[in-house]
DNA sequence: AATGAATGAGTCTTCATTCAT
DNA sequence: CATGAATGAAGACTCATTCAT
């Protein structure tokens, strides 16, 4: 009898190379300027492999873009039960992210700068990982709400969606675009100004 | 009377023809899938033609780019001379902005979803640009501290990014991405969740 | 009634224009390096008045050559009446040949370097003129034999062909290609080469 | 037995079929009439696959031409170790071009009917090639002079130069332009023509 | 299972030529 | 006559994918 090959991890491995091999020539160029050999060159298998684990170029790139959208959407991905304070989490989660950003500098690219118009399938799923990230935030508003910390008269969605934006672009574009080296003090900036708004005190606001 | 041909515009009509053909391929799809022939046959002209008025597709997607930024920037060009509120004027960028994105979505797309890596020149245009919307907020904001409606003990920088990403990321994907009919009074909502920020009233925030 | 316009000059004028502006482009690049875009920017004409002079490209470069080559071929043209001397012919014949290689450096090129092989109508006229070439040539061995300067014993066809291939292959090779200083002395020396054979003495030779 | 298959030339092989469809077209058209998609159908190849062996078609044309020459330049290469005799080795020279002509009379066409002039690179190979040639003839005379055959007062590099006219052109277009039937006896005829010249014995000359 | 030689569909770009003005 | 804007045929080259080994 001949010995048993682990074909499930062998397989498993090989394709993982080429996996990551995709991700990272994605995140460096275009889908149309990165080709199937350079893949298959750095993954250092034979470019008809690539084809045994992938059924095609698009199919590598849908699963590059999910498994680098997966490792960043875990920053989101928020426990309400027991929750104690909605702006601790916020805080929480925005140490979380600006470090996800700074060790995945590179990868992260690929999310930002890649929106394969022409991959419909894949835009729908990213809609949908926007709209479940958008409702996790407005669950952990309301419950801010409910905790008596943030106000009640507001606009939950949009609330969410403002702290959204704060985390990818305003912190995305500090990182990722003008190079500032973004430390927790800032964060905390960030978020006090998120808080509190710029206005004078509201106090006087109506005045 | 006879109507007056304009054969002075001949020219720059066939120009405009093939610019404006270009920007309804590249808002549809990627750079590397509209293919030139295409962007002709949509002009109404030859293949050739194109290479009359651009050197090249790369050149023709610049021109198609810089076309709809240059349609987007003006939005946020504001005339600090005499300027009475930093909050109205806000309120005036937030309601040129919406009416912007409403009226030329199509245009904006590709603004925002084509991130060409390779062209360099026009990464660092774009940078550019960014930076000097950046500072225009900026002053902005300090006016509105300089005429005591803004608190004085906030990052400037980072408020002007804030504001930024509420106009674009937060109204861009509402309109665009998520299609929600917003109207004015949804801005008013937003501005006054920017300026006064989530949290109860700072007064009591402390107690 | 209208002035009289010397048509027939202005047209030959402008014809002649083109046709130095085609020669020098000709000379300076391949037949299919050079555009007929570039010929009109040079005459200073516009493109399609190219083709009021000349029904297309290939008619321009013939005449272009033929142009050059009638201007090489005068060198050899004979007047065999009154001979007195076939050295002393071919003396002169070496001289004008120099001279006309080097006032005429880059006019030859074309000659030497484009043979246009899909050109049979021009192939056929180069090979004819070169027939006649070598028949003047003959003649002139011919006389130089019934002058008793010439030995009666040899291949007059294969003289004239070594001679032309002396002006030809040899001076114009010294004088193009290694850009040596030819001097009349040097064309003696050429000629006595040429007259004399390299062997010592034709009075032994036989022995 | 069963014939055995040279798998290790069957590579080297397909990349031959199309030197050599590529050296036939470029013998038949001039580089700029000659395309790749006709190569590879000559070749019985796919267009793809003159690109796995040929990174250009500018590449393709230069190894062509190389691989013409290098036929073509053999027959200069002269043994000089123990030259019993310049005549005759010159004897050999013409008789072995005569015959190489003969044999190849189409791939010599290339060598002497294309003048890349946009090929820098080719262009000054050639011209090193031809300076070899001229070297080693040079050499042979030299030699010739030490055998008390030649005379000693003659300019070897210009004798050189006769000798290789004599090859190129006068049996080169003999055999190539006008068909003429060429043998060894009038190899000797010609020989004679160089080795003695044309003039009357020279003793006779100076009176 | 793994490979990489072979393929040809698809694209940008050039340029001779035409023709309306 | 003179022009040059418009054209589209033609060709070099790339690269995802296949398939024989």
């Amino acid at each position: 009898m001949a010995p048993v090959k682990n074909n499930k991890n062998q397989n498993s491995s090989k394709r993982d190379q080429i996996l990551h091999a995709a991700v990272d020539k994605f995140l460096e160029k275009d889908f149309y300027q990165v080709t199937v050999t350079e893949i298959a060159e750095l993954a250092g298998v034979g470019k008809g492999t690539v084809y045994e684990y992938f059924s095609s170029k698009e199919e590598l790139f849908k699963e590059s873009f999910s498994y680098c959208a997966g490792i960043y959407l875990q920053t989101f991905k928020i426990n309400f039960a027991e929750l104690a304070s909605a702006r601790i989490t916020m805080e929480d989660i925005l140490v979380t992210h600006l470090n996800l950003i700074k060790e995945n500098r590179n990868k992260l690219h690929l999310l930002f700068n890649e929106r394969p118009q022409n991959l419909k399938e894949l835009q729908a799923w990213i809609l949908e990982q926007r709209r479940e990230l958008l409702n996790e935030l407005t669950g952990l508003i309301s419950e801010g709400i409910r905790l008596g910390e943030v106000r009640s008269d507001l606009n939950v969605d949009m609330a969410a969606r403002l702290f959204l934006a704060l985390n990818q672009q305003v912190i995305g574009e500090m990182v990722l675009l003008d190079n500032i080296a973004v430390e927790e003090a800032q964060l905390k900036e960030l978020l006090d100004l998120y808080w509190n708004g710029i206005g004078k005190s509201a106090l006087w606001q109506g005045h």
